[in-house]
DNA sequence: GCCGGCATAGGTGTTTATACCTATGGTTTT
DNA sequence: AAAACCATAGGTATAAACACCTATGCCGGC
């Protein structure tokens, strides 16, 4: 029988080598790689095919996203399932765009991972109950109530400003100019009718855009 | 010859999950409990002896200071060990106060954690290097006394801050000066190592010290 | 009585955020 | 095709936040 390949990416080595183990335990997996960074996992791609990749999405220097994206350019057929610790709209919907096909919260047991991992090599998809219930309630309120709706890419911004980037920090996360990240900013703020960041963050809490735990 | 006895606290199942197959898979270790909550380790821990506690610091209901306290005062010889994702002055300083025997970053890899156990085990200390380095930076020019906690005038400014007012609001509200809110401003932020009023009201939140709803 | 912590406050900078303005290329809608 | 909207980005300001400095009066513990 052909074992399920899986690599890892995490920048926290005790995590990593946790899951490893968890995983190598169950005999139709096996772990053949795990590395901290994106561009390691960049380059091992090119060389030795993959099933599963298990992204963890908060990570310095190459991001779950961005290493998700360049992935997928080089090996369209990778799934990848990504590994968050939070439930956060923007990562998901990010992810979702960049083309993972599940999501696993760290807080997740090696049942669900294991159902996960066998879901998605089977060709299907895996999203968490309890993100799948968080977005919902969150159409859900927007629908409610805000008659001035923010874009996709104000909404990008927003995120990122309530995890404490400056527009620079921003502006070079998005590849976007920081005069760019500064309209946005302008217009959101005149949207929400908010004063200065910290107004921002309450609308953004009290209208589900954001979470902040 | 007699294992160390571990017990895990963290509410991630998959970390937990992994470090104890890690732990298990060392010779002297043995890892006796696990469990996702402060308030049943407190119960087991009334009938049974541990070692070594690997506790992580950010849960959700019972914290892992307040879970550290409560411990310490049913079995004071207890050695604990903070496992932190994050390098965040108020935490440690917490930590410390609570008795934590040492401290370890998540992404520190499985050698590191097992030197550290067998550190704090055999009677000493562990501390990573990382951060000693940022508390030593962080304390040059300062005595011995311990910045533990915000202040009470300290609270009060960052409660207006966290209501989206404005340094001149919050002197104006306070009936004091600019300045001083100023001097306060930047004081709450040495000691939450927030570098501005986003990561700010992040951390607020995440402590307790405020409500955006 | 001394010392440390605290709240107070001023000085002097740099960095970041906010407020306006214009402008262009690309979609989508009408 | 025109209109409306969006993302992009530059210019020019002011306002606010942040960093690092000194200093003083008050109060509580030793």
């Amino acid at each position: 029988m052909n074992k399920i390949h899986i690599a890892i990416v995490d920048d926290h080595a005790l995590f990593r080598d946790g899951i490893r183990m968890v995983l190598n335990q169950i005999p139709e997996f096996e772990v053949i790689y795990d590395t901290s960074n994106g561009h390691d996992f960049i380059d091992f791609i090119k060389t030795t095919p993959v099933d599963i990749v298990l992204m963890d999405i908060e990570m310095p220097s190459l991001s779950g996203i961005e290493t998700t994206l360049q992935s997928l350019e080089l090996k369209p057929d990778l799934k990848v399932i990504a590994l968050t610790m939070y439930t956060d709209e923007m990562h998901y919907m990010q992810m979702m765009k960049a083309g993972v096909k599940g999501f696993i919260l760290k807080k997740s047991n090696k049942f669900q991972l294991k159902q996960a991992i066998e879901e998605v090599f089977s060709g299907g998809n895996c999203f968490s109950q309890e993100i799948i219930q968080k977005l919902a309630s969150q159409s859900i309120g927007k629908r409610a109530n805000d008659p001035d709706q923010l874009t996709d890419r104000e909404k990008d911004v927003l995120n990122l400003i309530c995890k404490g980037l400056t527009s620079k920090e921003i502006a070079d996360k998005l590849f976007i100019s920081i005069k760019t990240v500064e309209v946005h900013r302008a217009n959101i703020l005149r949207k929400t009718n908010a004063r200065n960041t910290a107004e921002l963050m309450i609308w953004a809490v009290k209208n589900n855009l954001i979470t902040l735990e």
